[in-house]
DNA sequence: TAGATTGTTAATCGATTAACAATC
DNA sequence: TAGATTGTTAATCGATTAACAATC
């Protein structure tokens, strides 16, 4: 499917963006799309669209345009989103708990089989019948029920630690929220997700306006 | 302080992970680093570190390097954390309640003064002492409150009426965590965090490493 | 002073945009 | 067929990297 050579960081997050886009579309009984009138809606230049999408493959038609529904499934291929995956969380706090409670990962095929954590009182537990686990058997877990993703969601301090054991363990993709970057090797996925960068962003932005204005 | 010309989208959202790296050196009682050594760190180069800088002003000192804490002092500035901010949060679900519960925030001068919700189980309520407001009455409590940012993590389908309500209130600054784009006029600054997208990315690239190997 | 390292200009690289021939 | 719109090549733009004079 994917064409020659590496597609590059800049297209690869922009296809969830199609993704929701197209999903909304097609939900909404849009059946064919020009990348003109997807730029008008996106925000983005049609000329970047065909050069996004042609990094994949022509999934376009000339004089027609996109088929929606075609153009949604292939990018969901192309994201991986047709297979299912074992999810695990480590760190049942308010991030933990708030990702575990959320539908929307288990109706894209992210099935959050298991939750882990240190704290005495949180083990034994149930959210939404997803257990929470001692921290200590975590390493066990993995191994035996073919975990494809390792969500971390404990304080700073330890994301590096759990992040190293799970690589041990085989997990090849790593969803990280601790406020640290967390390091793997070169063959293991993983995302850093700081919700204060994207706050401090804001800050920065909101006062820059305000500066503009005076 | 700010040098002649907008400042680059990329060189703003690399400020914050150079805040967090700071801050850290600091509070391991790092005094002085190099753009090199930082560069070596943070796993950019000691070019792009001292050019990103000096998009806001010479911060450093030949010869020497950076002062650790004037620099982290100036970046917290630039972004505009020495100051306060008062913060609704609108939506008291799972994401809702895990940010009014993070006290990182505060840390860094967001108050969280109510959060709103439609749900009239929820109305009354507490969350680590943050209010729940019934929904209607935010537009009235923006304006009395002087209310800076307002957090949206409602279902996407209210999420652009919920950003139209605070734009109309005077809000300046809007966190949307809802999973689709929010639109506002120029003067209002937006972040979208799509939790999703970047779970979808790590799916993206997993699969990639994947295919790489066979 | 000599060494180190910045601030800044110039060169390179990559991503975005424009243009257009191919073709449905 | 004529019109529309893609896929793709070429041009432009901006961001990153390299180089080095300034200077602590």
């Amino acid at each position: 499917m994917q064409r020659s050579g590496r597609v590059s960081e800049a297209v690869i997050r922009r296809l969830p963006k199609y993704y929701r886009y197209l999903k909304d579309m097609e939900k909404s009984g849009v059946q064919r799309i020009s990348s003109k009138e997807l730029s008008k809606r996106m925000g983005l230049t049609a000329s970047q669209i065909r050069q996004d999408f042609n990094c994949f493959g022509g999934f376009g038609q000339q004089g027609y345009g996109y088929h929606v529904s075609d153009l949604c499934n292939e990018i969901r291929k192309i994201l991986g989103l047709h297979k299912n995956y074992n999810v695990i969380i480590v760190g049942a706090g308010n991030v933990g708990q708030a990702l575990s409670n959320y539908s929307g990962f288990t109706r894209e095929g992210f099935n959050i089989t298991a939750m882990f954590d240190a704290n005495p009182r949180l083990i034994g537990m149930s959210i939404r019948g997803v257990p929470i686990y001692d921290i200590e058997t975590m390493p066990e877990y993995i191994a035996n029920n073919d975990i494809r993703i390792g969500v971390i969601s404990t304080p700073g301090d330890q994301a590096q630690t759990i992040a190293n054991q799970m690589v041990a363990g085989g997990i090849k993709s790593i969803w990280n929220f601790a406020p640290i970057d967390v390091k793997v090797p070169e063959d293991v996925a993983v995302e850093n997700v700081h919700l204060s960068d994207s706050l401090y962003i804001l800050s920065y932005k909101m006062n820059d306006l305000e500066r503009q204005e005076s």
